[in-house]
RNA sequence: GCCCCCAUCGUCUAGUGGCCUAGGACACCACCCUUUCAAGGUGGCGGCACGGGUUCGAAUCCCGUUGGGGGUGCCA
C-alpha cells in the first residue's frame, strides 16, 4: 500500500482531433516507459473541454492507436481514459477558490476592445485593465488570473531550472465569456484531482508552465514534476503539423510500417538507447531517463523510418511476414503462392505495402507490361531466338528453379550472353518489368503452362 | 516586438575537462557479391556555428554574437 501511495502518476493528455500524431505517440511512449519502469501508473485524459471537436469516435481512434504502439489500456499501468469534460465542476469551483482567494478577477473586456487599447496606449497586450475594477461574474466576464510580481522558477527534469520574470506573463484568461474553463486552468485541476505527480510533455508547453505553477500554487498545492521534451520538425525545421506534414501514426500503420519499427525509431528522436540503436521496446522502456533527453528538435526522417521499417521486416520469420502482409493482399491470391515467394520479397519490402506490388504479376490474368521495360529489353538481336530457344527448352524441363536457371544457362551460351542480361526478356515476357523478386524461383511458382502461355505471347508481340 | 528554449557529420545521435586523430546509424558515393532489383559485405565522403574567456588541457565550463525553434488566444 505505502508504495503504491508513492508510485508516480504520469499521464498523457492529447485532445481528441480524429488523428494521433507522431509527435502525441513519442510522448506517450515516454510517459508509457516511466511509468512502468517505476511501477507508477499512466493515466490517460482525454481533453475534451473545447465543445467544437469532441466525438467518441475520436478516443475510440486515441485507444486504438495507443494499443498499436503496445500502450494497452488492459496493462495493470494503465489508467483511463479519464475525460476533462467530466470534471467541470471541478474546474468552475477552482476558479470560483481563486476568485474568492483574490487571486483572480472579472473583466469584461472584449478582444477587440484590449486590442484597440493597447494600440491607443502603444503597448501590446492585455495590460491589467480591470485588476482593481471589483468587477464579479456576470455574462461576457472572462475570469483572469492576477499573476504576481516576482520570478516564477521551473524545475524542469530535462531542461534543469527555467526562470520567467512575472512581469513578463499577462494576467491569462481562466474561464471564457460564456462560463467555461480554459485548457490552463482544467489542466492543472485535472492533474492534481488525478494526483499526478509526473508532467511529461512536449516542449511546446514549456511557456504555458510558470503559468500552471503560479495556479498550483494559488490553489494551495505543490505543482508535479515537470519535464519538456523538444518537439519533432520537419525538414525545414518547423514543428511538425498536420496541415503541411505526414504526422498520423493510422496513415503509417496503414502504410504497413511495423508497430515496432514506428516504436523504435521514434524512442531514437531525442534519445539514444546506446550501442545499437535497433533495439526492442523491452530494453528501452528501461533503459530510457529523462535526464539522458536531447534538448533541441528532432527532424522525423522518413527515410530513417523506412530503413528501420526494413530491417524490422527482415527479422520477421517466414510465418511472421506472411501472417503480417496478409491486409495488404486481395483476397483471391493464392495465399500458398504468396508464401512460396515471402523469403524472396523479403529483403525487397520498405512496407508491408509494399508487398502485393512486388508478386502482383503472379496474380493478374496478364503481365502489365511496363513499355520502357519492354523497349530495353525486347528490341535486342537475341531477345526473339533466345526466348524461342527458352520456350523450347522449358517444355522439357524440370519445373525447379535450378533446372529452369541451369537451362537457360546452357542456352545463354549461344548468345555470349551473360544471366544477367540472358534472363531479361524471360523477366519482361512473364513479369512485364526489369525489375523483380528472383526469376526462376517466381517461375516455379507460376508454373509450367501460365510461364509459356506469357513467353509465347511476348515472342508474338516481338514479331 | 516581447518571453523562453536550443546549437556535434546533410539527418538522428555517442560524447558530461585529458581515453577525441570526435564514435555509431540513416542518407550519399565507390567497390565486392549477384539472376534484375533489393538485401548483405568492405571502404569513402562528411561535423564540434563563430568570437572571447576559465584551465596545464575544452566538443565538454562561463560570457557574447550569429543562427534555428517554441510561445505570445476567451485553442489545446
Amino acid at each position: 500500500m505505502r508504495a503504491m501511495a508513492d508510485a508516480p502518476r504520469y499521464r498523457f493528455a492529447p485532445s481528441p482531433t480524429g488523428m494521433f500524431h507522431v509527435g502525441g505517440a513519442r510522448t506517450a511512449l515516454h510517459n508509457w516507459a516511466l511509468a512502468r519502469q517505476s511501477g507508477g501508473t499512466f493515466v490517460l485524459r482525454i481533453e475534451d473541454t473545447d465543445e467544437v471537436r469532441n466525438r467518441p469516435e475520436w478516443t475510440e481512434g486515441i485507444i486504438d492507436a495507443l494499443a498499436w504502439i503496445g500502450i494497452s489500456a488492459d496493462d495493470p499501468h494503465f489508467e483511463g481514459p479519464l475525460f476533462q469534460s467530466a470534471y467541470a465542476e471541478a474546474h468552475l469551483d477552482a476558479a470560483r477558490r481563486l476568485f474568492e482567494g483574490g487571486h483572480a478577477y472579472y473583466c469584461d473586456m472584449t478582444p477587440e476592445q484590449i486590442q484597440e487599447r493597447a494600440k491607443a496606449e502603444g503597448t501590446t497586450g492585455y495590460g491589467g485593465w480591470s485588476r482593481d475594477r471589483g468587477l464579479g461574474p456576470g455574462p461576457g466576464h472572462v475570469l483572469r488570473f492576477r499573476v504576481p510580481e516576482g520570478t516564477t522558477v521551473v524545475r524542469d527534469q530535462v531542461r534543469g531550472e527555467v526562470k520567467f520574470d512575472n512581469g513578463t506573463i499577462e494576467d491569462f484568461v481562466l474561464v471564457r465569456g460564456n462560463g467555461t474553463p480554459v485548457f490552463i486552468l482544467a489542466n492543472v485541476v485535472d492533474d492534481e484531482a488525478m494526483a499526478i505527480t509526473h508532467v511529461v510533455r512536449a516542449e511546446e508547453h514549456l511557456p504555458n508552465t510558470p503559468k500552471q505553477q503560479m495556479i498550483w500554487q494559488a490553489l494551495g498545492h505543490e505543482p508535479p514534476v515537470w519535464a519538456h521534451v523538444p518537439v519533432l520538425v520537419n525538414d525545414q525545421r518547423k514543428k511538425l503539423s498536420k496541415r503541411r506534414d505526414k504526422v498520423a501514426l493510422e496513415q503509417y500503420r496503414d502504410e504497413g510500417y511495423l508497430p515496432a519499427a514506428m516504436i523504435n525509431y521514434l524512442m531514437t528522436l531525442g534519445w539514444s538507447p546506446g550501442e545499437d540503436e535497433i533495439q526492442p521496446w523491452s530494453v528501452m522502456e528501461q533503459k530510457f531517463r529523462l535526464d539522458d533527453v536531447n534538448l533541441s528538435p528532432a527532424f522525423f526522417d522518413l527515410k530513417k523510418l523506412a530503413a528501420f521499417n526494413g530491417e524490422y521486416i527482415r527479422k520477421l520469420t517466414v510465418d511472421e511476414l506472411v501472417e503480417a502482409c496478409d491486409p495488404w493482399l486481395p483476397d483471391d491470391w493464392d495465399r500458398a503462392a504468396f508464401r512460396e515467394m515471402a523469403p524472396h520479397i523479403q529483403p525487397r519490402l520498405v512496407t508491408l505495402g509494399d508487398a502485393p506490388g512486388v508478386v502482383d504479376f503472379l496474380f493478374t490474368d496478364d503481365p502489365e507490361i511496363d513499355e520502357t521495360s519492354w523497349d530495353k529489353t525486347m528490341t535486342a538481336e537475341y531477345a526473339a531466338p533466345l526466348l524461342a530457344d527458352v520456350i523450347g527448352a522449358y517444355e522439357q524441363a524440370d519445373w525447379t528453379a535450378d533446372t529452369l536457371k541451369s537451362t537457360l544457362e546452357d542456352l545463354m551460351t549461344r548468345y555470349e550472353l551473360k544471366l544477367g542480361k540472358a534472363q531479361a526478356p524471360v523477366r519482361v515476357a512473364v513479369t512485364g518489368r526489369t525489375v523483380g523478386p528472383p526469376l526462376f524461383e517466381a517461375l516455379e511458382v507460376m508454373g509450367r503452362d501460365e510461364s509459356l502461355r506469357r513467353m509465347r505471347a511476348a515472342l508474338e508481340r516481338i514479331g
